[in-house]
DNA sequence: ATTGTTAGATGATGATCGTCATGAAAAATG
DNA sequence: CATTTTTCATGACGATCATCATCTAACAAT
């Protein structure tokens, strides 16, 4: 059947919204696309009118990942003036992020499955993204007077990545906690509700 | 038809150790238990009397990744007795590593793909591999003159594996060199051998 | 030498995969 | 109102998936 200009509209924003989710959770090869149609409302009939190939998904749903994560960065950080270097890596490297993979960051969720791929447009995405986050990481940590200014930004975007998959591996262990807070503190140091209680 | 009991058993080391490869290079999800089977020499007939399940060879597999890299790992480090620790980062942190997932350590090719597992015997052979690195960073690190002794060992784990991630993301970028120099440097300090170039 | 055991090849299972042809039905156009 | 256009559902395509039953031939034990 037929549907209103707008609303195929909407139906195909809500696959790339869904896959978008499903992706990060399960994997490119972990989600099929019936999957993807079913849990966006849809059956799979309509998938090949909407997309190329599953790859095409793929891109798509990446690039708005990405959108969607930067967008709700950018709110995230404006509420922190003072320290928006510490703001971020706290969001980053956080129990929340590590137990809601399906929202967060595509990097530490799909970017060893985009190594895997010969798509050269899923790459691509990818690689922009990594170029977004050491832009976002040398403006934010130059500003800021931290020894983490002196450090490379892709000294601690690896470090960012790396935190969140380990944290993802642990999750049900008590190593879990210990090493997000480890973490922080390593990149942005002692927490400052903490330092005055240190000293 | 039927093997001898010597060569039965050398046919089962050899689909642990194809598949030890050939999940690290396309993921739990990537390759097919007909594809290692044929890897391995053999046909996918025989698969379930070796195994339970794919799981079952997954878990096997992982395993004896993780034996194999350990030990080619101490061979490496024993050779470079004067700096094991900067040693390690080098080796880890390299081309070399990022261009070969298949012979590489597990945490960077598969951890993402293990914490998305159910499977707990999954799981914990990945917890159990991490923290071996844990202790092997806190050995190394704290027995070396170096800012990287009061560094955590989660912290400098988290750098490694992220980092050759990334790498493999962006292999065929210009950045990818420059990303493993700036990590290496990171966490072992400037290279010596520039060392009395700069100074 | 005979016989029982068993490793692995053959082949089939149902499920799921990505992809696409067709049809129906409603929106868009006249 | 009539006609054309187009979106999505139905359903099927062949390929591949993990898993298993069966058979056979050669090893192992007698």
């Amino acid at each position: 059947m037929r549907v209103s200009r707008e609303k195929a509209l909407e139906n195909r924003e809500q696959i790339i919204e869904t896959a978008a989710r499903l992706l990060r959770e399960h994997g490119f090869d972990g989600i099929g696309v019936a999957d993807i149609m079913k849990a966006a409302g849809l059956t799979h009939g309509g998938f090949y009118r909407n997309f190329a190939s599953k790859d095409d998904l793929a891109v798509k749903a990446s690039e708005r990942a990405i959108a969607d994560t930067t967008a709700l960065l950018k709110d995230g950080l404006a509420q922190q003036p003072k320290d928006p270097f510490r703001e971020l890596i706290e969001r980053y490297v956080s129990s929340a992020h590590r137990d809601d993979p399906g929202s967060g960051c595509i990097l530490p969720a799909l970017a060893v499955d985009a190594a895997r791929s010969d798509d050269p447009a899923l790459r691509a995405v990818f690689v922009t993204a990594i170029q977004g986050y050491l832009d976002l990481i040398t403006r934010l940590s130059s500003a800021t007077p931290r020894a983490a200014g002196s450090r490379h930004s892709a000294a601690i975007l690896s470090e960012m990545i790396g935190a969140v998959i380990l944290s993802r591996v642990i999750a049900d262990t008590p190593l879990a906690e210990s090493l997000i807070a480890a973490v922080v503190a390593d990149i942005a140091g002692p927490s400052p509700e903490n330092k005055s209680a240190e000293e």
